[in-house]
DNA sequence: AAACGCAGCAACCGCCTCCCA
DNA sequence: ATGGGAGGCGGTTGCTGCGTT
């Protein structure tokens, strides 16, 4: 049984959109505000579907739309998180001002996955194609001392990272609270500066890597009651697994800070909170910490 | 000049998720 | 708890324009 269509098929027009339809859904829009697109084409005169509106307002109508040529930052920005998000279009979208899902995925396919090729990286894995033994990504767990201080106690790092030589990099923080554990668990997130790299080496441009998703964990403010508390990294990541983590945003304690603000996005599309370290972040939803639930299964890679 | 092939992109389709009654 | 409506998303299609033969 298949759900009831959108709309009344047999009474809308399909393709091309013309000038004057155009000029009714901005006039509309721009007088009603977007939304109720189901409504919105008989407000507006419109024989379209809602759902077509919708995506003619989005990804061609819109006022703040940037169009033009993708320029040489957008295509490595897009390469970045692309090898991060896989073809979470909309996620990447996000991180692009004025561009539209549609647009990224039209030029995924017809410019960077050609390009990618051309490196000799595969498009879809981001690893070079004819080598399969080197670039792998890596899972590895440390327990580091040298991180441990009184306050914050030692740390824990999940590694991502592909084994891909050092480049210049930058690193974000990331604090999020396991409620059920009562610990706060800290992300670093490097991001290693493709065109850096290109000033390195040839070699090191075909490797130009992926985001280098490093997850460091490590027990907050030892509570007085847990400074005794011994948690082996293995029994830590098993409980990672199995625990839906709560992120800082959704806890007023501790100085956690929301993921939006801690990758420069505070306030943007992506981050609703009003402050940087009161973790006010619901409705962030970026990397699926949408309602301020992390996933520990959306971190992983495609 | 005409035919053909290809690339680019706008638009469509169907599934998924969220929200609300 | 559940079902349906609405919006959102990603994959795919098909039209158009340009280059080549």
């Amino acid at each position: 049984m298949g759900r009831s269509p959108c709309c009344e098929k047999s009474h809308t027009n399909k393709g091309a959109w013309t000038k004057e339809e155009d000029d009714r859904l901005i006039t509309h829009i721009k007088s009603h505000g977007e939304g109720c697109w189901r409504s919105l084409p008989k407000a507006a005169g419109l024989l379209r579907c809602g759902k077509s509106c919708r995506l003619r307002w989005i990804n061609y109508l819109r006022p703040d739309l940037k169009r033009g040529n993708f320029t040489e930052d957008e295509d490595e920005l897009i390469i970045k998180l692309h090898s991060l998000l896989g073809n979470k279009w909309s996620l990447i979208a996000g991180r692009l001002p004025g561009r539209t899902d549609n647009e990224i995925k039209n030029y995924w396919n017809t410019h960077i996955r050609r390009k990618l090729i051309n490196r000799g990286i595969d498009p879809a894995t981001h690893r070079p194609i004819t080598d399969h033994h080197t670039n792998n990504i890596t899972t590895t767990t440390t327990t580091s001392a040298a991180n441990s201080s009184p306050e914050i106690g030692p740390t824990t790092t999940i590694s991502f990272a592909s084994t891909t030589p050092t480049a210049p990099s930058t690193t974000h923080h990331l604090m999020i609270k396991n409620e059920e554990l009562d610990q706060d668990i800290k992300f670093h997130i490097n991001t290693p500066d493709c065109r850096k790299i290109k000033n390195i080496s040839p070699e090191n441009q075909e490797r130009c890597p992926d985001l280098n998703l490093e997850l460091r964990i490590g027990p907050p403010h030892l509570h007085h009651n847990q400074s005794d508390m011994v948690l082996s990294s293995s029994s830590y990541t098993q409980q990672l697994h199995h625990h839906k983590l709560m992120t800082g945003g959704m806890n007023s304690g501790g100085g956690t800070i929301c993921f939006g603000c801690s990758l420069g996005v505070k306030n943007g599309k992506e981050c609703s909170c009003t402050s940087s370290l009161n973790g006010n972040s619901n409705g962030y939803d970026f990397l699926g910490l949408k309602n301020g639930v992390l996933d520990y299964r959306s971190l992983e890679m495609k």
